[in-house]
DNA sequence: GTCCATGCAAATGATTTGCAGTATC
DNA sequence: GATACTGCAAATCATTTGCATGGAC
């Protein structure tokens, strides 16, 4: 993680942008759980824990401007809320590969990691015309532990 | 289209729901144009031609009913509106084959027949428990005539 | 006649924006 | 010291909801 802020910290130079301790605060966060799916509200209590006078609209503008330079991945669920997680450091060939497996009993949002879709990919491109340069896929059903909770019964 | 306004009244009788003329007004406009992907808007201005009075949340709550019976589907841009297709009468195993090419150039959406992602859901299965019943998949990129046009100049 | 459905207007709620003060470079 | 950033409050805007009226069965 230290490694990452670092990175950050070269990025926002690199932009001309200023670190501020807010900003790298929200960063922190997001790179604290890797695993998980932050909402905006979820980030801004969480920044709140040491930095009590932040506000809402900083933790927008931030997601924001952390989104655009790459660094986080956005995810909606489709539940009223955008989720973020902070992106793969290699993360062109990383995100590719990086598929979200969302239970629809527990609610938990799992990763899964597979590069099948190339030659999916390669089969729009002839039959279409249509070039892909990005993709984004979930999968919805029932995690182990529901499943497995679900037959015990 | 007949056939799928027959289906259409049969589902609503069975629920024991009203077939009232907005309503049929509504499912004929998605099923008008099945490729075209409407805002709940997009439904309203073209339902107000022919029934000016009708009112917004009648759209909504009419567009939520055909969600629920299955008939429609949703497709979700990121840009703030929330899409509707017609289904495809045969729609269990049609949905599933059935993904989504956007267009970063011109904001085309087109659609990709496949099943290649069986086998993705076999594997998400052996390897994490994970018992896969829909997916949601969405490719980003440059439609032939986007492509073209680029590569022309 | 009973309920469900409609239309309108008001409410909701996540996200954005304006602005005056503040911190970074 | 200039400029980007912050916090607050107000604004946005798609979607939802309350309520009284109207229509389907």
């Amino acid at each position: 993680m230290d490694k990452e802020l670092e990175r950050y910290k070269q990025f926002l130079k690199e932009k001309g942008l200023k670190t501020t301790s807010q900003r790298l605060a929200i960063f922190k966060v997001l790179a604290s759980e890797p695993n998980r799916h932050f909402t905006a509200e979820e980030i801004y209590e969480k920044v709140k824990q040491r930095w009590p006078e932040i506000g809402l609209a900083t933790v927008y503008r931030n997601i924001q401007k952390l989104s655009e330079l790459g660094l986080i991945d956005k995810l909606n669920l489709d539940d009223g809320f955008v989720r973020y997680e902070i992106g793969d450091p290699d993360r062109d060939k990383a995100r590719h590969h990086h598929h979200h497996l969302i239970c629809l009993d527990c609610g938990g949002v799992f990763t899964f990691e597979d590069d099948l879709l190339e030659q999916l990919e390669d089969r729009i491109r002839e039959t279409m015309g249509f070039i892909v340069s990005d993709h984004e896929v979930k999968f919805y059903g029932h995690c182990r532990a529901c499943a497995q909770a679900l037959t015990g019964e």
